[in-house]
DNA sequence: TGTACATCAGTGAACGCGCGTTCACTGATGTAC
DNA sequence: TGTACATCAGTGAACGCGCGTTCACTGATGTAC
């Protein structure tokens, strides 16, 4: 065993950590207290000592996959060059990140899920959705802002779009037509 | 109590409109068998008189409300005009649909929940999102279909959008400024 | 530096509950004569 | 048209199971002297 504080912390780093893996892959509604525990090596007893109840880590866990998944599209940014529309967007709608949602955009991954989800969860979505607006604004050097609300809404449909689509061709066709077109909206 | 074979086509036809409702107001795992029979006024036990499982019951469900939110679309169609454009985006995009995803279009309310369900539902859903970009390249008159997918993507990502926004004024102006923009396709 | 002790992170049994599914049963339906 | 009977839609108890949450307990941690 081992209980210090620095451990603990450690340890709510991992639950919060794989929380966020989990609702990208299965849902908001898929986290199960016992599974999680035992995913990160701990007995379910354990989790009430770092959460107040499963609805707190959900609110959490969707506020960490939010954050992952923006830290992750900003990672491929070029750090001497001003953040580009065409990486940002090839990166947003490529086909590694339609196969990796639980590592990807908790937007497009959980959008549906939140849009029924209580005000709590609707909340923590919310100033990502427009921080993804605000980014799309600078990189399309748009003069209004609705040109970005085009690209985001499109981009999110897009990707949330081609992981229903069973056939890859199909799949692979709607990622690059809105690719293009989004890139094409960069005046 | 009432056991004819009509009755029993009726009820089956009562549980699965209720279940399509669900569904869409709740997601596709919200779906209870106690809980859906309670609310047709029948028990639990009769469920598997009609269906094999639960997951038989939820590809139906599925189908079901995919072609309601169709034909709820067609319904506002002016049946002497060719459908116009602007009816059907204005319509899709509207507050009224966003408020009501119980009846409303299935795709935008189970996007997310269909791209990570099994292949079976997610084959449902399919065919559906490609008539709507047959309809929307339709209405559009598209040359290409490609206008017709950033089309749906973009009003499929905008109403899911919208129902994340706690703000009504702000989850407004994103309907109204992909209608817009949208319509503005029109070639 | 060494000892005594309070703290507290994590354990695992237990709680009540709702789940999907099965099944023996009931009684109305509908058919054969 | 009337009776006897097979069918079968729906009932409700029961099944095993996993859920979120609580709690008495364990034993390492870290502090006071």
């Amino acid at each position: 065993m081992g209980h210090s504080q620095a451990e603990k912390a450690q340890n709510r780093e991992r639950i919060i950590s794989e929380a966020a893996r989990q609702i990208r892959e299965s849902g908001l509604q898929s986290l199960s207290v016992g599974t999680l525990m035992g995913r990160v090596n701990l007995t379910h007893g354990g989790f009430y000592g770092h959460f107040a109840s499963r609805a707190e880590l959900i609110a959490q866990a969707l506020e960490r996959a939010l954050r992952e998944g923006e830290a992750k599209a900003r990672a491929s940014d070029d750090p001497d060059r001003p953040a580009s529309a065409a990486a940002l967007v090839r990166g947003y709608l490529s086909r590694a990140h339609r196969d990796a949602p639980e590592t990807g955009c908790a937007i497009a991954a959980l959008i549906s899920d939140v849009g029924r989800a209580d005000a709590r969860c609707r909340q923590v979505m919310e100033p990502h959705i427009e921080s993804f607006i605000a980014k799309a604004a600078r990189v399309l050097a748009s003069e209004s802002e609705d040109e970005a609300i085009l690209a985001v809404s499109a981009m999110i449909g897009a990707l949330a779009i081609s992981r229903v689509f069973t056939d890859p061709k199909r799949s692979d066709a709607i990622l690059r037509v809105v690719r293009d077109a989004v890139i094409a909206m960069k005046s």
